[in-house]
DNA sequence: CCTGAATATGAATTCAAT
DNA sequence: ATTGAATTCATATTCAGG
């Protein structure tokens, strides 16, 4: 039931700005959820929404902007990258051709998300991550590989 | 006086977590700023900040996604750009010497924000944005200009 | 674990004053 | 235009029950 209403919530709120949960509780109530504003409130906060105010002074619940760069960077990384593999302090993005650069940008901006990076150098096909220690390696190619398609 | 306090308000909310208005009016008042509850609340929202929750479920104020992502393209379109003209219905855009394929990304990421672009390429000191009218490429010229230091 | 009802807490707004 | 005091409104939490 949960995982069917927070779908829901995030379908809404994208389509019209709702800028209370008395009114998101309405909405759901007419896709058939009927729940209180407790829960309401709880779910917010399970999908991590936040209400945000839109240029003029519209207040309205939306994703907050870790989550979209976080989509965004699992969409795109998926879609550019073929294989990941490391050794040594090494680790090797392989990627479809001519994508290398691109998967290598997105990888960089994502920094703050990673740790014991040294630093990237791409090439058309592959880049590389120059880990701190073979430890910090092993453990980034784990994370990586589950955005891997 | 409220210039500084919004500022005072940007710097306190990334020190540390604050989760409620009522705690940061406390830290404006060790800061010497005597406000109420109604003005944070006012504050807040000239500030577009939000109440966004952190993993876990602690609460805190911080600012939009769209800000964070706005600043950035800023400061990088700012130091990697040299000059922008346009002829037709082309904007070309001049960068620092390699800079032109980093650039270009952050344009084409930042797409939503522009209106009339068909598409973009780039070389290794520029890049263009073919635009849909020249009307278009003035005024996405125009635009650009601001962000070139 | 998930939820609702009632409640407590937090936040926005109104109204008046400056 | 900006603010505070009081108020209303919105949201989080508590507590009980499934």
């Amino acid at each position: 039931m949960k995982q069917a209403r927070h779908q829901m919530i995030l379908e809404l709120i994208e389509k019209q700005p709702i800028d209370k949960q008395e009114k998101l509780q309405e909405y759901l109530k007419a896709a058939g959820f009927l729940v209180t504003q407790a829960t309401v409130s709880r779910d917010i906060r399970e999908l991590q929404l936040v209400k945000s105010v839109d240029g003029n002074g519209v207040y309205r619940y939306s994703v907050s902007g870790r989550q979209e760069k976080q989509k965004r960077f699992e969409m795109i990384f998926g879609e550019t990258v073929s294989e990941i593999d490391y050794s040594g302090n090494i680790v090797m993005v392989k990627c479809f051709t001519g994508m290398a650069n691109a998967a290598c940008e997105l990888f960089d901006t994502e920094n703050g998300e990673w740790s014991g990076v040294v630093g990237t150098l791409s090439g058309d096909n592959t880049f590389i991550v120059l880990m701190r220690t073979e430890s910090d390696a092993g453990l980034l190619a784990e994370k990586l590989k589950k955005y891997v398609l």
